[in-house]
RNA sequence: CGGGGUGUAGCGCAGUUGGGAGCGCGCCGCGUUUGGGACGCGGAGGUCGACGGUUCAAGUCCGUCCACCCCGACCA
């Protein structure tokens, strides 16, 4: 390709709305263009490399037996209420009517659109295990996009789909995935980590999320490094410290005037945060048969903890949380501030599984001023619901070793799970086993963002001067420039650089070739800028001396090879970068 | 949805008490330059986010709305 024709235009400025690196990048460097708050543009660059990521997808879904498809992005809207996600979901799915008034839903994902065709065609146990793929776009209209590629609301995803006989089956391909998806990851040199996360309401029992380590990352994670322990924070557990063995003292009524948060009654009462409950009040939404109905939870964890959102969610059985207002907390009794579970009746109580183990602590009376000192689980209050509610925090033992985990931040690039028969059973989805029974599929589901991906590896390589691309994924193999100038009377600079150009295509390279008249100056940072792993140069001062100028894009030196020489040198130093990237692949096996 | 911020040329920005729409980069033409974002001269490019109001006069003051960014909530 010609930059003279390319359709991408370096910046020398960002725009002042691109904050992460990615993103600065990306657009300065002519990749992306952005069209609306989370919806871009890929331009040839992006394309071309986007192509790439998701043909190494595609090479590793097939080793493990993907069938390829394209289901539709356009869903009517029945194969959505036959799953319940029509009402489910909220204003993150898209939705319209077509001329006839019929409601349609832009696909967030394709679980529908699979036990929808699944459930016509797959009729015996013969037929399976199955496992599809598609790489397909997804809009999702997320409250938040930001970040560039990172959090997009329209975006490609590589999502596949397991059908099996049984959980057996489930656990085989489950295990194919975990494997691949590590392959695609080391195959774009994206380092990751595979973490447990939440299987939400499902009904699946088990998820893992692949992690891309990084400050921008917005999932935080729980790491050992003692065991290997790795969760994402929604479900991370902990050891916790149980309190000192004590003696169950009266309950007793102390004035707390303006005492509202836990820090101000620990430093009044001269007690550790340990010593209190912390009181937080949500209003959960369960879908029951009269559809969503709203219930206010009293959770209680010990003063000295946080509240997490995920495991209380789970506990209660709720499909979302928010906090509650403080009318709806004042409207059953309780006082902010000063709120209580002593005394309080017709809510919902659920009290982490140290409350009870600890003894005597300061809780809120109800009453605006007032605390109760020596409040005691089990004399004073009980729960409806006594579970891990508790958020594990950076320093907190590993619940498997005890050592001290650390907390750290993480991009979510992929991510797989065990469905189970959740989706089959809603739609009717069977198949009959060799016995003749009719049993429900057993499916997990799998995904991975190209662009995610794409910005993921571009905040991992880069430096000042812009991209520094893996040549698997790079838009291109080879950036060659070209220095003719005025000084190139003879025109053998321009017809060098041409001849080598014609060669290197012919010799099957992918070569982005600077023909524009610009300075050197602006070639060279260009190529930076774009960040193709291999430069090639092609100026008078190589030229005199019967050669061109090679750089590697990571590496400083610069080296010359004779003109004669370049084709084979270039294949021999392209296939040593593909080469590189194989052999520092690790086969990561799963293990559970 | 709550809090904060920003909307002026493709990008980055300036614009004072209300009266001229500007600067740098980029773009077009001519010339000089040519190994790390060169220089001179000449040029093109604007519903000043939108609508309404105040005023002789609005980029500037007032109101409403919209868009985009950041933090939170939410989300895979």
């Amino acid at each position: 390709m010609r930059m003279s024709r390319l359709l991408s235009q370096t910046l020398r400025e960002a725009p002042s709305d691109a904050e992460i690196i990615s993103h600065q990048l990306l657009v300065r460097a002519g990749y992306i263009r952005q069209m609306a708050a989370g919806i871009f543009t890929a331009m040839p660059l992006a394309k071309r490399s986007l192509t790439k990521i998701e043909n190494i997808m595609r090479d590793e879904m097939n080793k493990i037996n993907g069938q390829e498809m394209s289901m539709p992005v356009v869903n009517p809207a029945e194969i959505w209420k036959a799953t319940g996600r029509w009402e489910k979901v909220g204003p993150e799915m898209g939705r319209f009517q077509d001329r006839n008034g019929r409601d349609m839903v832009l696909a967030m994902t394709h679980e529908e659109a699979v036990v929808a065709v699944v459930k016509d065609e797959v009729q015996s146990y013969r037929q399976l295990p199955m496992m599809i793929y598609h790489i397909q776009t997804k809009w999702r209209d997320d409250p938040r996009p930001r970040a560039g590629l990172i959090r997009v609301r329209e975006f490609t995803m590589k999502d596949s789909y397991s059908l099996d006989q049984d959980w057996d089956g489930l656990d085989h391909q489950y295990a194919n995935h975990y494997r691949a998806y590590f392959n695609i990851f080391g195959r774009c040199k994206l380092p990751v980590i595979a973490v447990e996360s939440d299987v939400g309401m499902m009904g699946g029992n088990l998820a893992h999320e692949y992690m891309y380590i990084t400050p921008i990352g917005e999932d935080t994670l729980l790491l050992c490094d003692k065991c290997g322990y790795s969760a994402n924070r929604q479900i991370a557990e902990f050891k916790k410290v149980k309190a000192e063995e004590e003696k169950v003292l009266d309950r007793e009524k102390i004035a707390t005037p303006e005492t509202k948060t836990i820090a101000d009654l620990a430093a009044l009462l001269e007690i550790p945060e340990s010593k209190t409950d912390k009181v937080v009040f949500m209003m959960a939404a369960k879908s029951t048969e009269e559809g969503e109905q709203e219930t206010l939870v009293f959770a209680i964890v010990r003063g000295d903890m946080e509240l997490n959102e995920t495991k209380l969610m789970n506990a209660v059985g709720a499909r979302s949380l928010r906090l509650a207002e403080e009318e709806e907390i004042k409207a059953c009794g309780a006082v902010p501030g000063y709120a209580s579970p002593v005394g309080l009746k017709d809510v919902l109580v659920v009290v982490d599984d140290l409350i009870p183990q600890s003894p005597n602590l300061v809780a809120g009376a109800n009453e605006e001023g007032f605390h109760f000192k020596n409040v005691n689980y089990g004399r004073d209050f009980t729960a409806d619901i006594v579970a891990d509610i508790a958020a594990a925090q950076d320093g907190d033992a590993c619940p498997t070793c005890g050592a001290a985990m650390k907390a750290v931040r993480g991009v979510e690039v992929g991510n797989i799970f065990k469905l189970g028969t959740w989706y089959s059973e809603a739609v009717g989805a069977t198949y009959q086993d060799a016995d003749g029974n009719e049993k429900p599929i057993v499916m997990g589901s799998y995904g991975i963002g190209s662009g995610r991906l794409l910005a993921s590896v571009v905040e991992e390589y880069n430096d000042k001067y812009g991209l520094i691309l893996p040549i698997t994924i790079s838009p291109y193999e080879v950036h060659l420039v070209e220095l003719a100038g005025s000084k190139d009377v003879s025109g053998e600079v321009k017809k060098t650089a041409e001849q080598i150009y014609k060669d290197l295509t012919a010799a099957g390279l992918e070569v982005l070739f600077d023909d524009r008249d610009e300075s050197p100056g602006v070639k060279f940072n260009d190529a930076d800028l774009i960040g193709i792993p291999l430069r090639l140069t092609v100026g008078h001062r190589a030229l005199k001396e019967g050669g061109i100028e090679l750089k590697l894009r990571h590496e400083s030196e610069k080296s010359q090879i004779p003109v004669g020489q370049a084709v084979e040198k270039t294949q021999e130093i392209i296939q040593g970068l593909y080469d590189e990237v194989l052999d520092n692949l690790e086969t990561v096996e799963f293990e559970g």
